[in-house]
DNA sequence: TATTTGAGTTGACGGCGTCAACAGCAAGCT
DNA sequence: AGCTTGCTGTTGACGCCGTCAACTCAAATA
């Protein structure tokens, strides 16, 4: 079978699932190793056989993250007709996601993890999100005949846009608000990036 | 004299002073309470007497960091002319802050301190911080005979934008690049913000 | 001068990340 | 078959950490 197990029988992947689990619970800095193997049912030093540390298991769970984000945005951008209509999209979706996931949300854009060589994984799932981004405002640009020497304002605009306002909204910083009140909230700004101000 | 001590000689001070230190050298999540009362040459307890616990303390550091930011997003306010030159000055401000002191924006912005009816003083200075842009962000509405029943979409635009822009920086989502290249894209993207994609 | 009180110390508890040394099981070699 | 090797997991320890209870001592007060 699959299962590369004998002792415990797949012990990263329980390590992995449990450690998610408590990321959702307790947040990043409060996610501890020997709680994650407390969990998985092994002893402390355990999952050192599978991580080389407590920041490796954190950057394989924001591999993980950035993997579920990149999903959500790309499922978002495809049930959408027409540029314009993609962006918002994609805006929308960025900002639910973090919303939703704030934990994992901080993870993979706080200072838990730092984006090394080591943990490729995790750079490249970091890439695909980034990607995702760069190619649909390319597109829209394209669509708005708008040709540049290079993208980069327009997608750190946007960027920008989306993160900040998501970042604002899990640290609550704009105020509690309802789920009405937000997505239209997230619906006006992302808008406000079509139209300008 | 104004220093209240006898024993220490205004302990409070000196541990907000070594903690500082310490949260520009190690960050938010690195800040121990006791090695700043080590820095201060007390034992490892003696700042339970100034401050309830770690959190207590990173709040009035951050109350401290939201002060700072205040002013220099004052003063960048002042030494511009017109209210679209004065928006532009806000937001190279904030970036200009959140790249020189990193650690403090992380503090200031990140789950590290939760903000609580406790430590009001770091509630109060984060209010200070939304109202200059608040009124800023209004200051151009108006200059721009734009009236709307509530400024909060702008608001939140205009936030969200240089926010993202300086959290995506100091994680170095955007790439490594110069002081110049950075000083132009936060130009670029404020301009973004006033003339429109 | 006697007492109270605020400021700092000592010692301890449990939790953490991590390391070194050890144990057991699976597979491969002879 | 028996021996060896290597991977996986355990035990025990080290030095950090936040925090609490009990103690000491100087300064202010009566």
């Amino acid at each position: 079978m699959g299962k590369t197990s004998y002792h415990h029988g797949n012990l990263r992947a329980a390590l992995l699932a449990g450690a998610g689990d408590l990321l959702e619970e307790k947040g990043p800095a409060q996610l501890s190793l020997r709680e994650a193997a407390r969990r998985a049912g092994v002893s402390q030093t355990a999952p050192y056989r599978h991580f080389d540390s407590r920041e490796a298991l954190l950057a394989a769970l924001a591999a993980k993250a950035y993997h579920d984000l990149a999903t959500a945005l790309n499922d978002a951008c495809k049930s959408a007709a027409g540029a314009p209509a993609t962006l918002h999209a994609l805006g929308a979706a960025y900002v639910d996601f973090a919303v939703e996931n704030p934990q994992k949300f901080r993870l993979m854009f706080g200072p838990d993890i730092t984006m090394m060589e080591e943990w490729e994984d995790t750079r490249a799932a970091s890439a695909d999100v980034q990607n995702i981004i760069e190619t649909t405002v390319g597109d829209y640009l394209e669509a708005r005949r708008i040709r540049l020497k290079t993208p980069l304002v327009p997608v750190a605009s946007a960027w920008s846009l989306i993160h900040g306002l998501a970042m604002l909204m899990i640290e609550q910083r704009l105020g509690e608000m309802s789920d009405e009140d937000r997505s239209a909230l997230v619906a006006s700004v992302t808008g406000f990036f079509v139209t300008g101000g």
